[in-house]
DNA sequence: GCAATCTCTAGTAAAGTGGTAGAGATTGGG
DNA sequence: CCCAATCTCTACCACTTTACTAGAGATTGC
């Protein structure tokens, strides 16, 4: 019940090219460097979210990765499905289970609460948060 | 993003304890088989739920696992937590994420959201629901 | 053409998952 | 007191997943 490392990456990687805002291209190493992400397995990552219709890129010099739609369109969700597969709290209904089990139903909420969330949180949203946070930041180092 | 296959067996051992009401001791084998479980995993599985707290069990003849504590004093979360270890979404903060990242906000989100669930559903609640359910269909059934 | 970049296929060590095996400790009943 | 039924404890194991690494190949811009 957790999320996975490579997960991870990925949420910092679109962050990243969030963030950087231009259609410009980002390199694989720049992004690497900037979160801290070996750079031959994000290549894997970032490959796995062209091939999901997240991300764009250009090879050669000047080459690089960028998004594929508008930030306010990825959401963690979509990035976190992507990489990690299909969110699944339990193989529902559980073979093995007797027909009248509590647990399904359970789940369900489970996912709602969970999709509230993550289907819901832009990669926008968190450039927003970031940059209120940065800037507040910046105003109390100056008084 | 799951729950282990261990963290569902746990669950439905629980709720097979409180349904079963009684202080007598219910057996391993008998759990087992009614919720369709490896009867020398669930062995694991219980003894590690007793070393939390949760159960009790006695040896012998007429041994078994019984409830520590009420039914409405158990939650889901407390049995995933205890079997599947505690719920982290992310080791927070990153270590090598830089000190502004807009993520460790969004995963206490996440949890907080989970929470809602898991830490507010307790067996009483779901021998509750699952005694509705069956009373309904039972009830459909009649005529 | 050449250097910088993405792309594709493989491999791989370590950890986690989902069990199984078997001997030992306790208890209740006769 | 002994025996059978039960929980308990330690060990093992096959398989999968995770988190990478390696290296050659395909494109692009200059």
């Amino acid at each position: 019940m957790d999320v996975s490392v490579k997960g991870e990456y990925a949420l910092r990687a679109v962050f990243e090219l969030s963030r950087h805002g231009t259609p410009e291209p980002l390199k694989i190493a720049r992004i690497a460097e900037r979160q801290k992400i070996p750079q031959k397995f994000l290549e894997l990552i970032l490959a796995q979210l062209k091939q999901g219709g997240y991300l764009g890129s250009r090879r050669g010099a000047d080459g690089g990765y960028f998004l594929a739609r508008p930030a306010d369109q990825i959401t963690v969700g979509d990035i976190l499905r992507q990489v990690d597969g299909p969110f699944k709290p339990s193989r529902r209904p559980f073979d093995s289970e007797p027909q009248d089990s509590p647990f399904p139903e359970m789940w369900d909420r489970v996912e709602r609460a969970l999709s509230c969330v993550i289907d819901r949180t832009t990669f926008d949203d968190l450039v927003e948060r970031w940059k209120q946070k940065r800037s507040k930041r910046v105003l109390n180092w100056q008084i």
